[in-house]
DNA sequence: TTGAAAGCGCTAACAC
DNA sequence: GTGTTAGCGCTTTCAA
C-alpha cells in the first residue's frame, strides 16, 4: 500500500501539519524538525498523493496539450519536439502533461477533449494552428491557455511565438547578400499568420536594400504547405515565365519540393538557383544539397510556453503575456554567390 | 466554480449518496429519482471530480505512455499513430494518457517518469523496444504493463504485438508467386525481436516452397533499421557478388534506403529487382515506384493496448494476455514478376 | 429504495 | 514553532 503523510508523521514524532509544512517549505519550521521530517520521508520513500492534494487545493496538476491530427502526424518531427520541451519542462513544476488530438476540420458538434470538458486540467497549451471553433470553445472556458506557433485572429491570448518576421528577414538578406535580387517567395496557405509574417520579412528586406517588390515572384496559392505544393508552386513560377535566381520558401517541406521540381528541369542548385526554407526539420541535412534555412528552436518553444503557463497559474504575470522566440540563420549548401 | 454533486442532490431532492448510485447505476434505483437525478445532472451540467472520485477509489484515472525519444521523434508516424489510438480508445473508458518519453539509452541512474515515481497512473503502457534496464526498473513496481511491439527477452507479460512472423511469410510467398527465388533479406538489428520473428517469416516461406535458404542472401549487420542502412545493406549485398532477384527489406525506411541504391546503380524496380517492405509508412505510396508492403495497422495496436489495459484493470481477464494484430499484404508496384 | 455519516490523504486556519 | 481540526467532493457501508 501506498505510504501516507500519516505514517511519515507517526515515524518523525510530529503531526502532519508539520510534514505538510516541511515539505512546502512553508513558515518557519525549526532546523531540527525539519530534518527529522526529511529522513522519516527518505526512508519511508513517501510521495504526497497528488489526488488527495489537488482535492484540497482545488487543482489538478494537469496540464492540457492540444494540436490538430494533422500536426501530430506529420512526417516531421516539429510539433512532436515542441511536446517534448513542454513535457521536459513539466520536470521542474511537478505538472502533468495530457496530450490529445482535435480533428483538422473541427465542427461545431465536435467534443472537447475529456480533460476540458471534465475539468481536469489547470491550463491547456494549444500548439499550432487550430480550427478557429475550437479557440472559440475554449475561449469562453476561463481556462488559462497559451498558444504556440499560432496565434488566432481575433482576441487577446498568451502566446510563444516564432520571430517569423525576423527570420524572413534574415532569410532574404541572406540571398540578397549573395548578390541575388530575382528572389521568389513560396508560401501555401498565406491565412495562416506565421506565412503571412515571412512574407512581411521577405518584402521589408527587399525594401532595405532597394529592391522593387515584384508580385509575380509571389506564388502563395496553395492551401497547405506540403512538398508537393512546393513542387507546383515551381511550376507555377515557370508558367508564368518569370526569371528567377532564388527561392524563399515559407517551409522546409515546400523548400525541398521546390528542389525536386527544379531538379527534374534540371537546373542546378545552387549554381543556377539559390534555394533557402524555414523550419529547420531534421532531414534538411541529408538533402542534396543540404538546405540553408531559418532554424525554429522546436524544443525551446515547448519549454517557454511551459514555463509561461506556470508563471501564469502561479499569478506571477499579467495575462495575455507574448514571447517571441528568436530564429536563427543556418548556412548549408543550397544557396551560392549569384554567377555573373 | 464547478458545480459539485451537492448542488445536484440539492436541486434533485435527494441526497449526494443518491445521486452517485444513479451515476454509476449501482443498487436499485426507483425510475422516478433516476430521472430527477439525470435531469438535475443535465441542467447543471455536472461532471464528477476526477480528483475526489480518485481520493475515495484508491485510483487516479491515469494511464502512462512511455517510449523511447528516438522511436517518438522518428519522422515516419508509426508511433504516433500507435498512441493516437490509445489516447482514442480511452474516450471509452474515461482514463486519461500521461504521454512521456524515456532516454534511449537509459542508464541505471536515469529517474523514471515522474508519474510513475509518484503512483499517479493506474496502469502503463510502453510502446516499441525500450532499454532492459527500464523494463527491470518498472517490471518490480506491481504496476499493470503492457507492452506494444516488443516483447522483453525475460519475464511474461501483457502484450499487443504485431504478427511479424505471418508478414515475412506473407510478404516473402508474394516474391515466390511471382517467380522470384533468389529473395535476399535485409534486416538491421537483428536483435530486435520484430525483425528475427519476420527473419523466420521468410525462412519458413522458403521452406514451404522448398526453397533452398542462402545466408549469403542475409544482410543483418546494421545497428538500426534506418533508410541509410538499407542503403547500405545493398551495397553489402553487392560486394558479396551474390544474385537476388527480390528483397524482401524488414521495414520501409530500409527497402527506401535500398530502392536508392539499387536506382542509383541503374538497377530497375521492379523490372529487374522487385522489392518489398514492412510496415506501410504512409509516404510509401509517394516513392517511385511505390512501395509493396506489409501493412501493420498501427491505430489498432494503440486501441487493443488500450482495451486490454481496461480489462486488466477491471481484472475481467487474466495477467500476462498476449494479443496478436493481424497484417496485411499491400501490393503495389515495386514487385512484379520474374523476367524470364 | 433512500439517507446519514464516515473517511479517502492532504492543507490551512487557528489555537496554543 | 507546532498541533488540532475542519473540510475539499466523492463513495460506500449501514441503518431506516
Amino acid at each position: 500500500m501506498k505510504i501516507t503523510i500519516k505514517e511519515v508523521a507517526e515515524k518523525a514524532g510530529v503531526s502532519t501539519a508539520t510534514v505538510s509544512l516541511v515539505l512546502h517549505n512553508k513558515r518557519r519550521i525549526s532546523e531540527e524538525t525539519r530534518k527529522k521530517v526529511l529522513k522519516a520521508v527518505r526512508e519511508l520513500n513517501y510521495h504526497p498523493s497528488r489526488v488527495a492534494r489537488g482535492l484540497v487545493l482545488k487543482q489538478t496538476g494537469n496540464i492540457g496539450f492540444v494540436l490538430t491530427e494533422d500536426h501530430f502526424l506529420r512526417s516531421e518531427p516539429f510539433y512532436t519536439k515542441i511536446f517534448l520541451g513542454t513535457e521536459f519542462e513539466t520536470r521542474n513544476s511537478n505538472y502533468f502533461v495530457l496530450l490529445s488530438t482535435i480533428p483538422t476540420e473541427f465542427s461545431d458538434e465536435e467534443p472537447l477533449p475529456r480533460y476540458i470538458v471534465q475539468q481536469n486540467i489547470d491550463g491547456l497549451i494549444v500548439a499550432g494552428k487550430v480550427p478557429l471553433k475550437f479557440v472559440e470553445k475554449i475561449s469562453s472556458l476561463n481556462l488559462p491557455i497559451i498558444f504556440i506557433d499560432y496565434y488566432p485572429p481575433k482576441g487577446d491570448y498568451s502566446a510563444v511565438l516564432i520571430d517569423n518576421i525576423h527570420g524572413g528577414l534574415l532569410a532574404t538578406q541572406h540571398l540578397i547578400d549573395l548578390g541575388h535580387e530575382k528572389i521568389a517567395f513560396i508560401g501555401g496557405d498565406i491565412e495562416h499568420p506565421s506565412i503571412n509574417e515571412r512574407l512581411i520579412g521577405y518584402k521589408m528586406a527587399l525594401e532595405k536594400y532597394g529592391i522593387q517588390f515584384n508580385a509575380d515572384l509571389v506564388v502563395t496559392g496553395e492551401k497547405s504547405t506540403s512538398k508537393e505544393n512546393g513542387f507546383n508552386a515551381i511550376c507555377v513560377l515557370m508558367e508564368r515565365g518569370v526569371e528567377f535566381t532564388a527561392i524563399f520558401a515559407c517551409n522546409d517541406a515546400m523548400a525541398i519540393g521546390a528542389m525536386e521540381c527544379l531538379k527534374k528541369r534540371d537546373i542546378k542548385i545552387p549554381k543556377q538557383v539559390s534555394v533557402v526554407g524555414f523550419d529547420d526539420i531534421e532531414s534538411d541535412i541529408f538533402h542534396d544539397p543540404p538546405l540553408t534555412t531559418v532554424a525554429v528552436p522546436k524544443f525551446d518553444l515547448g519549454i517557454e510556453a511551459m514555463k509561461l503557463m506556470r508563471d501564469l497559474l502561479n499569478k506571477n504575470i499579467r495575462k495575455n503575456k507574448k514571447i517571441l522566440v528568436p530564429v536563427e540563420l543556418v548556412v548549408r549548401q543550397s544557396t551560392a554567390r549569384l554567377q555573373a
